[in-house]
Order: C-alpha cells, then structure tokens, then sequence
RNA sequence: CGGGGUGUAGCUCAGUAUGGUUAGAGUACCUGGUUUGGGACCAGGGGGCCGAAGGUUCGAGUCCUUUCACCCCGACCA
C-alpha cells in the first residue's frame, strides 16, 4: 500500500472522552471511530488487525478440529422463550420487531442457537464429538458502554459450543481448548493469565477465564508468582462488598496490597489487574436438556447432550494488544497483530534518489510477500516519524540524509533504536528480523 | 436505571452570567512562496441552519418549554 492512496485519517488530538491508551491511540490511528454510543466502525488500518486477530483465532480452532459456521445474527424471539433467557436476559437483549410486528433479538450470544442447529441433525453418540464456533458480531445493550473497544454494544466475538457423548469426553474438550486458547494468546504476543472463575449468569460447574495483564483492566485478579495458579477475586471472596471494594482500587494501590496467605504451592500471591478475553466454560446439559436436543447412547438410549462452550472476544483483543503495548508516542504492535510489519519512509521525495530507493524496496519486499507500506506523501521528516509511531508500524526503514554516504535506517518501534545498515544489506537485514 | 455534565467549523474548544455589528481561536484542509531529520514558516482562501422542534422578543448561539444525542460517577455486565 501506498500511504499516499490510504484511507488512514490520523489526528494529533484525541477526543475529550478518551481516557485509555488504546481508545485515543486507535482513534487518533485512524483505526477505528464512533457510530454511536459503545459503536465503531473500522477503518482499513483497524480492519486489517481485527482480520489478523480473528484469523489466528481461526488458524488455531480449526487445528484443534474445530467447524467453523455462521448464525443469522437477528434471531425470532421464540428461539429465547424456549430456554426462558428471553426473560432473564432482560434489557441487555436489544429486541426489534419486523413489518409483520415479529419480534426478533440482535443475538448477544448463541447457545439457543448452536443446540437447534445440531438437534435432529446428529443423532448418534457415533457423530460426536462435534465442536462448532463462529467469529461473529454480537450485540449486548449494555447499560453503560465505555473504554472504547473493550466494552462497545456492538463486537465481534468468537463462540464456541461443543457436544459430547459423555461428561468425560466434554472435560476432555475443555481442557484441549484451554491449551488451544493459549497458544493463540501466545501467537498474539499477548501477556495473560488463565484464571479460575464465577460462572456467573451463564452457568455451569468449571470456568476459566483469560485475562490480558494491563493497568487499566477492568477485572481484579489473583496470581502466584512462582506457578500458575490464577483466580478472579469474584471466585475467591464470597460477598460483593469485598469484591467491589478491591475492584474499585486502582493498579498503583492493588500492587501494594499484599496477600498474606500463601499458594498450595507455596508461592507469594499478588493482585493484578486484567481485561477479560477469552472465558471457557463447562455447561453440561443444562440447554441441551431444556431445549431437548438428545443423540442415542451405545444402548440406543436417547441422552441430552453434554456440552461445553468457549468465547473470545477478537475486537476486544484490538483493544487489549495497545494497552499492553504502547507508549506516549502511540501504538506497538506485536508482529501477528501489526497492520503493516514494515514502513519504508522517503524522507525527502523531491529527492529522486532517495524515491527511486524507496520505490525498489518496496516492490521488493512486496514481492517477498511482506506486508509493506510506503510513505511517500510530501510530508517533512518529523510528521513521517510521528505519524509512524503513532500509528506502530513495528519496523520502519528509513531513506534519508544519510543515503549519500550510502545508508539507511532502520527504527525499531519497540526499542525506539535506529540502526544505519548500508544500501546492499537493508533488504536481507529487514527479512532476518521481521 | 438513579445522580451529574456537554452539544458552536473535520477535531479540540472560547463566546451564553447581563439578548444587539458580518459568530471566533487553535488545529486540520486548499493556493502560492520559503523550508526539508522529529507533527515547519509567511501570505491568501474555503468551510457553520450554534444538536432538533416550538416559544418569548423589534432582535436569540445567548432567555423559556419540549425533545434527541453523547459523556462522566454509580448499579449491571464479556
């Protein structure tokens, strides 16, 4: 991409009601920008991370024998009032009606769904287990939407419902996702803890959830520093006082609160902030059996079936990437989530020689497959570099005052370090780092 | 859903207490010139139904009523 052809409106104010990191520095990006209250749209730089983020989240479901589908996302209401969470989900389910005064809901989640697909359509214990997800939007009416991205209305996020023959079999599946959604956080260079969890509304007996570690995360949870044992205070304090009351404290307070028991392991336990993206849960029978969706046993037997079922919020992971890599200057990605991984800057574009280099590194590494974009607006050296930063691409090369000595640079976004590298070497040096 | 606040240029905001020239600044944008390694400078220019609807008045960004939107603090939640 040429950054002269890009859609990407940066801005050197962020606007007054941005407080996180990742809500002004998506924002003044150019990433992303508000419809509405807790709506965004995604702009090419934000689409393209939101589409990396859910294709490793793809990659890796799909390696571990996961089908991926679609479910219409408006959904009849009769579909609610069958499991009975058309009343109990109350206002958070957004309802509209349609010409024939229908009501439908803009799904918040899909488990009512997920069962009637597979009811009547797998029917032998010989067909499972089946695990069935899709990365679709969701809608939650929340009462009061803020943080930009990591709590809109509108989001997308993956869901996941498994079935299983057996309670075994579905613990099996649990624990393989588990594995599955770590190595996933991991590909996204993400800093995270998997911590035991209150099922809350959703039930069922087993829940974990994923927190990303970052100041402003909205959960407060429970670590040991030398195993990895986690735990969301929801879990561990029995009354909401207590709960609220450690919630409400700020990082720099929780960090020197101390904990005076110790871990079944022996090791110090501390509090940490953390922002909540991936939650799996074990749910049994309890919509396979209301919504009576049954398979025959071995014995011919017709059984409910058990499931499981496994979120992840991929435009909350946008959000979660920034505020745990960024610094005054604006966004760091990680390499699976950059949006380009190299920016070739012309300092000068008047300058024929220094266009003339930046032209051929660019069609070169295009054609090594690299995602490369060059910034060849007339724009002088200091609002390049900004805009650059802000916007975190996580290597920039670039071609200036030094190209008559034969030089250029290459700057590290994470480091901040600039390292000159001679004309010959750049393209082999940017293909062994990146 | 309770309490508070804000809607004026693409963005950040003055102006509203006390109604009265042609509604402002910074930034962004366009033109010309100078500049060219850290969001440049000079000159010129375009851009507004002052959130919307009613009302009071000779006259409303400013006063009154209604309404919509957005934000913050709580409660709730992935």
């Amino acid at each position: 991409m040429r950054r002269s052809r890009a859609f990407i409106p940066t801005t050197k104010e962020a606007p007054s009601d941005a407080t996180l990191p990742s809500h002004q520095f998506l924002v003044r990006g150019g990433f992303i920008n508000q419809q509405g209250s807790g709506l965004y749209n995604f702009m090419p730089l934000g689409k393209i991370v939101l589409e990396k983020i859910r294709r490793v989240v793809k990659e890796e479901l799909d390696k571990a024998g996961c089908n991926e589908v679609q479910l219409s996302f408006i959904t009849p209401i009769s579909l609610w009032d069958r499991s009975g969470r058309a009343d109990t989900m109350g206002k958070e389910m957004l309802r509209i009606s349609d010409r024939h005064d229908a009501d439908f809901v803009l799904s918040p989640t899909n488990e009512e769904a997920m069962v009637e697909l597979v009811k009547n359509r797998v029917n032998s214990y010989k067909d499972l287990p089946l695990n069935l997800y899709q990365i679709n939007t969701k809608f939650r009416d929340e009462a009061r939407p803020r943080y930009g991205l990591l709590r809109g209305r509108e989001f997308l996020m993956k869901d996941a419902y498994s079935f299983h023959a057996s309670k075994e079999d579905m613990i099996r599946e649990f624990d393989l996702m588990e594995a599955t959604y770590k190595k996933i956080f991991t590909r996204l260079g993400l800093d995270f803890r998997v911590v035991q969890a209150d099922s809350g509304a959703i039930g069922g007996e087993g829940s974990k959830e994923f927190h990303v570690l970052a100041d402003s995360g909205e959960d407060t949870i429970v670590i040991c520093d030398a195993c990895d044992y986690g735990a969301n205070i929801e879990k561990i304090f029995d009354t909401e006082e207590e709960v609220n009351a450690l919630n409400e404290k700020s990082y720099e307070e929780l960090s020197e609160k101390t904990i005076d028991e110790k871990c079944s392991c022996g090791g110090n336990l501390s509090f940490k902030k953390g922002i909540e993206v991936g939650h799996i849960f074990q749910l049994g029978d309890r919509y396979s059996s209301s919504l009576e969706a049954k398979f025959n046993d071995e014995n011919g037997k017709p059984k409910a079936f058990e499931m499981a079922t496994f979120g992840i919020g991929v435009s909350r992971l946008v959000a979660s990437v920034i505020e745990q890599n960024h610094d005054e200057n604006g966004c760091i990605w990680t390499k699976e989530t950059a949006p380009y991984m190299v920016n070739i800057m012309v300092s000068n574009i008047k300058d024929e020689a220094q266009t003339e280099l930046g032209e051929k590194l660019y069609s070169e590494l295009q054609d090594k497959n690299v995602e490369v974009i060059l910034d060849d607006r007339k724009e002088r050296f200091g609002f390049k570099m900004k805009d650059a930063e802000l916007i975190g691409f996580p290597y920039t090369i670039i071609i200036g005052k030094e190209l008559v000595n034969g030089l250029v640079q290459i700057y590290d976004r994470k480091t901040t370090e600039k390292t000159s590298v001679s004309v010959d070497e750049v393209m082999s040096k940017i293909m062994d780092i990146i």
